[in-house]
DNA sequence: ATGGTTGCGTAGCAA
């Protein structure tokens, strides 16, 4: 017996929850994280999830924008919401599983169209998350933990479908893939993405609609991960992303990601 | 090729 976990940015959970359902019927991971759900707490549409035996839920959410969800058939406690610009966007909520495992679901700002800080300041403020985000890594300090979700960077250059055309591409630039990497040393945290699916094999989670075929041009990127602190790497037994989810009717821009863990 | 698509919520922003 293994323990699933899945991380999907879903661009509407309302606008979505067909698909949802048809995610959880068909893969049925344990526990769901859910980012941009677009929706405040409580108009958060749990029948569906509930009828299926997802009956622990827990939102971070807001009206319009962003929002994570975290989605489990098994109890969920501590359940801890962070504001990391202090702006009241809901972006981040983590929970412990009764494994005693932490669980940090998390949607990172994207960041704007223009790769500086002082031309566009949603760049500032991406870099600036990741930043208070660094800090707070460093705390967890013998806290096994998962952090997952849409970090909105795409590390490596197989993570990109042309990594010279998007150095300049907010995303893929090498000051954030700078400061996601200082996050990532904050705790020394797994890969798990890469950790199965070594580089420089393509991996993406991330088509854009605007694509005339996504899937023939295959433009896409990893913008999704899933990492782990060193003492859980041994536990996580497999990991896949699910990329027919993005043919499905009215998709998601994002695929979801799934990891099997043995505890 | 500097466009293109989507959701929210009902204009235009964010992605």
């Amino acid at each position: 017996m293994t323990f699933s976990i899945a991380s999907w940015n879903i661009n509407s959970v309302r606008a979505r929850i067909g698909i949802v359902e048809k995610f959880l019927r068909e893969e049925a991971p344990d526990v769901l994280c859910l980012q941009e759900t677009k929706v405040e707490c409580g108009l958060f549409p749990k029948a569906m999830f509930e009828q299926l035996g997802y009956t622990h839920i827990v939102t971070n959410g807001q009206r319009m924008h962003h929002g994570v969800a975290t989605i489990s058939r098994v109890p969920l406690t501590e359940v801890r919401k962070y504001d990391w610009q202090a702006n009241g966007e809901a972006r981040h909520i983590g929970v412990t599983l009764p494994s005693g495992v932490r669980l940090d679901n998390v949607y990172i700002p994207a960041g704007g169209d223009i790769p500086d800080r002082n031309l566009n300041p949603k760049f500032g403020q991406k870099l600036d998350f990741f930043g208070r985000m660094t800090e707070w890594s460093a705390t967890l300090v013998d806290t096994p933990t998962i952090l997952t979700g849409d970090f909105n960077v795409a590390p490596l250059e197989s993570d990109v479908w042309n990594h010279k055309a998007l150095l300049d591409v907010v995303s893929h630039t090498p000051v954030e893939v700078e400061t996601l990497a200082r996050l990532q040393s904050a705790s020394n945290w797994v890969d798990l993405g890469r950790h199965f699916i070594e580089a420089p094999t393509p991996l993406f989670t991330w088509w854009s609609y605007r694509a005339k075929d996504w899937e023939a041009s295959n433009r896409g990127r990893r913008l999704d991960h899933m990492w782990v602190t060193p003492d859980l790497m041994a536990k996580a037994v497999a990991h896949r992303t699910v990329q027919p989810a993005r043919s499905w009717e009215r998709p998601s821009d994002h695929i979801p990601i799934v990891t099997e863990f043995a505890f």
